[in-house]
DNA sequence: AACTATTTATAAGA
DNA sequence: TTCTTATAAATAGTT
């Protein structure tokens, strides 16, 4: 239908090409239009040009529509070579399963807040008071263990500290005496050490709520006496507070 | 194109519309496969006749990755026109928050549960501490609130039991007084009063680990001296485990 | 984008 | 369905 025939094969002149795209892409979706009008028939049409510019046309039921239909129709063979292709009434389905296991939770959280205990009758407020109990010794024991290793770790350094700074004041000594230069020396006192002009409170006195807490209703368990350590600040907040 | 011009409408008399499709169907793919070919397009088409039964063509490149091509190209646009309408990737995202939130949730409680405390620091320890302390002592309000509602109500019934016993007896007198026949007449102490031989301890004086604990951390709460309660089974229970 | 010679599609009939 | 054929429609090449 035209001046000459036509070759079935691909266009090489770039102009030509889109020209001749551009006139049967119309004729195409019209004759797609005409079909599904005259005949009744659900249409969908997809056409990407070689620029990947997309043009489409689909039955007034809609694209979408039509592609599940599509989906639908060729689900059996799908089930076999793509499983991955889920529907959206199973991702509702996995959803919706998520939110309930999310409240279910959250309703419990609020429990362990003591909140929101109105709906629980005495058995069930019996049992949530027993596990906040055990959770309370837990985490206690697992406290003193953790203050304890962060005890003995701070006692190696304030340990370290002392020897260098011993040996530093050593050092310093000994070039006083060969050197002509005088350096003023460090007042360093042995016993007990104090390395560095921080007011640290002694940990072992420390009565605070913190550590009566910690203890109350633990098996009792050995602090070592510390007499001065270089404690991080949160520490210190923590014990104080 | 043929002996007669045709109406854009729906063909009614059956048999045509059916001839029809048959014919413009064959049409409609050789057209599709003609600009594919001579155009370079990557093409899709899907026809559904009145009947339901599916034709369809797609370049080499194949419906699946045709339809693919589609869904990403109109991705944009369909997150704002239908939000309803998600696609597979926005079902994913969503499910995979949902189940992070699920994984923090389940973390949080297992720390309240007094377990997997290793990733946790002394301040995150100190800070559970303090939640399960509060939640605990609400957790014994509310307990204690409970248990007085219990006995004011058992306390309610017992003396309604007993003024109806009270009564019982006196009329039994009576009857005993004006009739000739003997009836066995049942001993009811008044003081204290014993309505059911049922053994059940004494309420104000139990000091097992229920009430202890009840009692312990809380602001000092009156009990009413019970003297004898018709208290429920699992109420006891609780008291004496 | 419009024209038009020609090819192609297809309606109607068999 | 398929074939035939007259004719409407589409479109290649040109302007």
């Amino acid at each position: 239908m035209g001046r000459g025939r036509v070759q079935l094969k691909r266009i090489e002149n770039k102009i030509s090409r889109q020209v001749t795209f551009s006139k049967r892409r119309t004729g195409l979706l019209k004759k797609a239009h005409e079909i599904s009008v005259l005949c009744d028939a659900d249409v969908a049409l997809i056409v990407f040009s070689t620029k990947g510019k997309l043009f489409e046309y689909a039955t007034h039921s809609s694209m979408e529509t039509i592609l599940e239909r599509y989906e639908r129709y060729s689900y059996a063979e799908k089930l076999l070579t793509a499983p991955e292709t889920e529907t959206q009434a199973s991702w509702t389905l996995e959803s919706s399963k998520l939110k309930a296991k999310i409240e279910v939770l959250e309703k419990n959280i609020r429990h362990y807040d003591g909140e929101d205990l109105e709906q629980l009758n005495l058995r069930e407020l019996q049992n949530v008071e027993q596990q906040l109990e055990t959770a309370l010794k837990r985490i206690r024991t697992k406290k003193n263990q953790l203050m304890h290793e962060s005890i003995s770790e701070l006692h190696k350094k304030e340990r370290a500290l002392q020897e260098r700074n011993n040996s530093l004041s050593k050092k310093l000594k000994e070039n006083e005496k060969t050197s002509e230069q005088q350096i003023p020396m460090l007042h360093l006192p042995q016993h007990p050490p104090q390395p560095y002009p921080c007011s640290v409170p002694s940990f072992a006195n420390t009565s605070g709520p913190f550590i009566g807490a910690a203890m109350r209703e633990e098996e009792s368990v050995q602090v070592q006496p510390v007499s001065t350590t270089m404690m991080p600040l949160w520490m210190i907040r923590h014990i104080n507070q």
